[in-house]
DNA sequence: GAAAATCCCACAGATTCCCATGGACACCCA
DNA sequence: TGGGTGTCCATGGGAATCTGTGGGATTTTC
């Protein structure tokens, strides 16, 4: 599955849907015959909502199966992770209502912005999202000089 | 894979378009039927754009995966990384449109001068990658005489 | 019934496709 | 060696297509 990339401007109408972007679309169509569905969720981290392929949302809750069973670190991550997402179905122009409770969430006006963050992407007040882009940018210069200088893919290595 | 070696200029049209030099289309190729497809994004360190062969760049993004999810390293560097970048799909006489804010960061006119990285390539504004290269020259030659006498041919091996 | 959600059609600007052209270069053959 | 020829490559521009947007009409929900 190819990744989210880029940032794209998009406009709210009157009824509160908006064009997923084109090259989102096809990230998310996969092999489906017309626009593929996908799954919204409000990031618990920021006031954006998520936007993810069906398929690797459902791998992020395989991840929680990992978990030890009944643990108290599974029981919040599911509920994190599921108790707020929701299946969205764009129509035929490739659009999609935002929930007005995530919209609210992200604080939307009439313009938002839509992220990529290469599993999933972000939908974002533009204001907001050039102030997290900024910072996620110089939070990964910093992250980088902390890592060690050796070959890039051998960073993450144990 | 082979690498992006040397420098080309060209000129970019009325639409915003530039061809890629066939030198760059043949490592972009690989075993594409028709012209290959690249990811470009503006560099973090210079006023250019880079280049990258698709693999290349999900080989960066790779080194994501190894972080704790939901982690805040994880979040930070998926956006630095992908939030600026964008998918490009040469036409059938390889050409690209370069994005607008992607030509603003790199301040590129009319034309515009395609480096050989190795393992990606950069656009310039070919006086701006002038200066840079008369620049990275001479802090090679400053650099090597501080780097140990490894035998040259060892360097590359695996 | 009213309000909300969904489907459908329309449109303008932007983007991409496709064909054409001219120059640079390599090749061939006398 | 030199002229001719063919190919490849960078470039230009017209036409068709796509994309984001708006809004009316129809269906669903309570």
């Amino acid at each position: 599955m190819s990744q989210f990339k880029g940032t794209h401007l998009v406009r709210r109408d009157g009824k509160g849907r908006v064009s997923i972007p084109s090259a989102f679309r096809a990230v998310l169509k996969g092999d489906h015959p017309i626009n593929g569905p996908l799954v919204l969720r409000p990031s618990h981290k920021h006031a954006c909502i998520e936007g993810w392929h069906p398929d690797s949302f459902a791998a992020q809750g395989a991840q929680i199966d990992q978990l030890p069973r009944f643990s108290d670190e599974e029981d919040d991550l599911a509920l994190a992770l599921y108790s707020d997402a929701v299946d969205a179905e764009p129509d035929k122009e490739g659009r999609v209502v935002l929930p007005s409770d995530l919209a609210k969430h992200a604080a939307l006006a009439d313009e938002v912005a839509f992220i990529g963050a290469g599993s999933h992407f972000q939908i974002w007040e533009p204001q907001a999202a050039q102030r997290r882009i900024a910072e996620a940018r110089e939070r990964a210069r910093v992250l980088r000089m902390t890592l060690p200088p050796a070959h890039p893919l051998a960073a993450g290595a144990k």
